[in-house]
DNA sequence: AAAATACTATACAGTTTTGTATAAAATAGT
DNA sequence: ACTATTTTATACAAAACTGTATAGTATTTT
């Protein structure tokens, strides 16, 4: 893969989390990248096929890092969904943390055809089924029903959390989502 | 007020919720309202302007609308914290819900100096403490403590329902809702 | 060294954006 | 009926937007 086109993901990622997607002109991303609109349009044919990209790419970096961080801490699968809260927290809490990328999307694009809310839909989707499979393993009976609650948690805390920086909505997040847990084993 | 600018307010409310706010612009909502720029730039000196009274409006009309429902129900305040979530079910399944126009205007303005973003923000917070007040008069003890927990299953729940309609994630945030409420008291 | 590829620089087409200027027509108040 | 206000119709300015055409420069690859 080419240097100039992870630059460009790179900016455009963080353009669309601090500026918003549609408020940011292709222009003003080559310009922070560092190239021109010609090499920009020859990585990605349209801006939609790049914010496709840059979906793809956020969600990917995110399940990778979660994935290590929960296989790192433990392997029994009891103490994974109870640790999932802690490295959501790690990550909302971050100084590089700008956003979910899915959220802020499906928001831009509220038609449920575009190609765009299509997808970030789906990333929510299979987030759900990720704690739902985090959840089935830790021996939890009805898994699916609270992972939809953990996942409800997880949104609203990251939602809270992109409106006012620092609001500390997680550390309720994780309240919460123990009692729930403790609850449905 | 004008017969006119209620009807640009409602055809706003309704486009900046389907197309989204960027997305929508001055000349659609006139086209859509029956009626020119002019007339919209009397009575809305901008657009941003135009985009903070929708959403005042849409707040408002939504709390004096929760707020008759609950009064209707019951008088006995530890009662109303059980019904918000009966209530908000029954908004967000309406066939008239396009969704929460703080949470998307947020997204959409995601620069917390942004005074669409400050709205949006201080809306949340507006609710969240209205949760509370509902909370402190049925006495529970951490009242606020419950009322952000609460407020993130509603985000969540929301968010959720703007993604994908008939998701039915208002029914698991209810459930969690009333786990956290009776393990409260 | 020659050929192929990657990248830049710049200009531009075509559309869409917010907001305004200007003049005519409709409506309401007295 | 006359006046004042509201609303329309239309045109337009100025900027920003996506995407492309063209020509030249670097950089690799063979």
């Amino acid at each position: 893969m080419s240097r100039l086109k992870d630059k460009i993901l790179e900016v455009s990622t963080d353009l669309f989390q601090t500026r918003g997607i549609n408020s940011t002109g292709v222009d003003t991303i080559v310009a922070v990248a560092g190239t021109t609109k010609m090499t920009l349009y020859k990585y990605f044919h349209t801006k939609e096929e790049l914010i496709l990209e840059v979906l793809k790419k956020s969600q990917s970096d995110f399940q990778t890092w979660l994935d290590e961080k929960l296989d790192n801490s433990s392997k029994k699968p009891a103490d994974k969904i109870q640790l999932l809260f802690d490295y959501i927290e790690e990550w909302v809490t971050s100084p590089s943390f700008l956003g979910m990328g899915f959220i802020k999307a499906s928001a831009e694009f509220p038609n449920e055809e575009n190609p765009i809310h299509k997808l970030s839909s789906q990333q929510s989707r299979e987030f759900r089924q990720y704690i739902a499979k985090l959840a089935t393993e830790a021996s939890i009976k009805d898994a699916d029903s609270l992972a939809l609650q953990l996942s409800l948690l997880f949104e609203g805390a990251v939602q809270a959390e992109q409106m006012k920086r620092g609001s500390g909505a997680i550390k309720y997040a994780k309240k919460a989502a123990k009692i729930l847990i403790d609850g449905a084993h």
